[in-house]
DNA sequence: CTCTATGTTAAGAAATTGTTAAGTATCGCA
DNA sequence: TGCGATACTTAACAATTTCTTAACATAGAG
């Protein structure tokens, strides 16, 4: 099922290459690995793989700074980026997307949980011809250019609304809980009861009431 | 909503066992401890437990071990098992993934984390199955959009008529007794007497009367 | 007819979500 | 770096919905 996706993995610690080369190569991928940056944008040209991890703590040159000129590779412009952070550097993850990441995790690094991230962004990746924007009735969202049209209207969402809207939004209809919405937009932070339901709020009172439905004891869902 | 799942404890301090035991029990978890390695294979193959949560670090016999050891049983190949690490010890997170752990938390341990991630773990578990749409003649129901069609018409039932529909219509015309029907919705929560005629009088009054019929003295079951 | 299981109703308890405002963190920019 | 602006989270409280119960009514088996 991984199929033979190509991985080119990139840390500057020899113990975690290994470890996670292992757990890849054992899904079936075609894993490369490099130990920097320079290195990797090297390898990435001649191996064109469809996913590179990219630790971003790395000597020579980091991880965001390799992925921004990983971008402007015109041949590698549609490779997904997976970052890998300390759980500490919460920044990088702002940075990262910035950079053009399409997922990080934190370390430390659950194997299980990386590769069921890694097949979510190959899968993902087999549709984003089809645009990873969505229209539905009176909303258009483009997720790529953080961008969302209400009424042909532009509309600004801050991260998380938009985030948690563009969630809600992949499968119309279907109604998430508040565990998955939680684990899908604050990864493994803790947040209060309440704060869902503020960001769903200030989404309602941007793109109208009707659209996110709440199933009290259930969760939410994007309705048409 | 916790329900009655069963959760093993294995450490070697009791003071967390007795702080965790404590936080679990609040959440209605059914817990059982255990001081070590050689008394938790025993114990679990007895308790047949949903979730073990094993101390990493323990005399006689380590987490690790008692992990795999635990994964060669086959009546519990299928149990959740979640390690304690102390924070320093990044490898043991390595190892322990090898030996089929499914998830850990780093000491020092945060209730509030640790049983969010518990119940995040249980929820993975229970989602096999999900062949969540029903339609019989006039009622379509889908779990997923916890969406009830009725002759083609929108109509909400709270959860737990929801769920009671749902769970008659998993098999119509088999009657469920009354004490399956608590045991299915309410768990271990102990209800009156009346409490399921009034769900089942609601659900009556928004889908029309005939489709579920009492068995006088047995329970009750979805007819066409 | 009598007895027991179930039906009905309305009240209020409990659970869940909505709202607001204030506090904290972060960002963009000079 | 510091400042104003924006974003995010939280806490307190309000509003709403859901759930349970109690009291009484009714039906049907025997």
């Amino acid at each position: 099922m991984s199929g033979s996706h190509k991985i080119l993995l990139v840390d500057d610690e020899k113990d975690i290459l290994e470890f996670l080369s292992y757990n890849l190569k054992k899904e079936s991928f075609d894993v490369r690995t490099c130990l920097n940056g320079e290195q990797a944008i090297e390898e990435a040209r001649k191996f064109k793989p469809d996913l590179i991890i990219l630790d971003v703590m790395m000597p020579e040159m980091d991880g965001i700074t390799a992925c921004s000129e990983i971008r402007k590779i015109s041949d590698l412009k549609d490779v997904l980026i997976l970052f890998l952070t300390a759980r500490s550097e919460e920044y990088s993850e702002l940075a990262g997307f910035d950079a053009g990441a399409d997922d990080y995790v934190t370390k430390p690094i659950k194997p299980k949980l990386l590769i069921s991230r890694i097949k979510a962004l190959l899968k993902r990746n087999n549709r984003k011809d089809a645009g990873s924007n969505i229209k539905i009735s009176d909303i258009e969202i483009d997720k790529e250019k953080h961008l969302l049209l209400y009424n042909e209207q532009e509309v600004h969402l801050a991260r998380k609304e938009f985030n948690l809207l563009y969630y809600l939004m992949t499968i119309p209809g279907r109604v998430f809980t508040r565990e998955e919405i939680i684990s899908e937009i604050w990864k493994d932070a803790v947040v209060g009861d309440r704060t869902i339901d503020v960001h769903v709020r200030k989404i309602r009172e941007k793109v109208g009431g009707h659209h996110i439905k709440t199933i009290k004891g259930v969760g939410y869902k994007f309705d048409i």
